[in-house]
DNA sequence: TCAACTTCTGGACTTTGTCAAGAAGTTGAT
DNA sequence: ATCAACTTCTTGACAAAGTCCAGAAGTTGA
């Protein structure tokens, strides 16, 4: 990925040790819950508050530098690849995600027979399924 | 809807007045939360503890009598419109959540490129974006 | 009707996240 | 380098959604 600081200094965000190393944290461990997350940061910088991690995690989200998906019953998870419309494979046993990519091109159902007077602008699509492990131990 | 009392019984399932109570709730208000499901299943039977409905709700999706859906930063919702494969649309604003049909006979990109030994056995689309009433409120 | 099993109740507890107020840091202009 | 204006961070309380547990009650099949 780009220089974290560059990243944000492209937006105009006001640079700060913690956000750096949000960005960082989230760059090395792809599919972290913001718990996840803090204890890196912490390993890295000695200690953030939950709060200023929320306060990272959603502000570079709202600016497009990292994505967040949030599946069903698990907490938030955060990733740094954005803009390639990949998407997401959890276990429903262990609750592992994996990305995986669509057939290149085509974008997955975008037309909707109805849509109700809403302006759409984005379609989520989360896989379930069983991981190898999962299936192994059953 | 089937009969409540029948479509537990077709599977086995004990038949309690709780179930069947929060079967017909769930049938009445779609995409209720299960709070929400809960004050109507006191509203019909009096009183019903948090856990009954949390049991019922999670042992009916089990069961495939009805269906969970968890958009983003919001409460678990419930709905009896199984078996047909159609998707939902939220409200990034209010939350509110309605129902779309994809086009008919068209399975969303189940064809996934690399499934990481992954069994999978659905694919979950969520639709973002702003309702009509959010829009002009604007 | 009875025994075995399952579910329900009630309360404590956990996880994930938000709110608010004051302290500290960041930025751009001087 | 310094200063004012603004934003972010810290700390601690709070809230929502759900889970865990043990004992009471209900359900089922024989």
């Amino acid at each position: 990925m780009l220089d974290p600081l560059e990243s944000l200094r492209e937006r105009g965000l006001p640079v700060t040790a913690q956000r750096i190393a949000v960005l960082r944290a989230v760059s090395g461990r792809p599919h972290g819950t913001a718990d996840d997350l803090a204890e890196d940061v912490r390993r890295e910088i000695g200690t953030i508050s939950r709060q200023a991690v929320y306060n990272a995690l959603g502000t570079l989200a709202e600016h497009g530098l990292i994505r967040r998906i949030q599946p069903s019953g698990s907490a938030a998870r955060y990733e740094d690849r954005v803009g390639d419309n990949h998407q997401h494979l959890v276990c429903r046993s262990c609750g592992k995600m994996v990305d995986v990519d669509c057939a290149p091109g085509e974008t997955p159902c975008l037309d909707v027979v109805d849509d109700a007077g809403y302006e759409i602008d984005e379609a989520e699509v989360v896989y379930w399924g069983t991981c190898p492990k999962c299936l192994k131990a059953r």
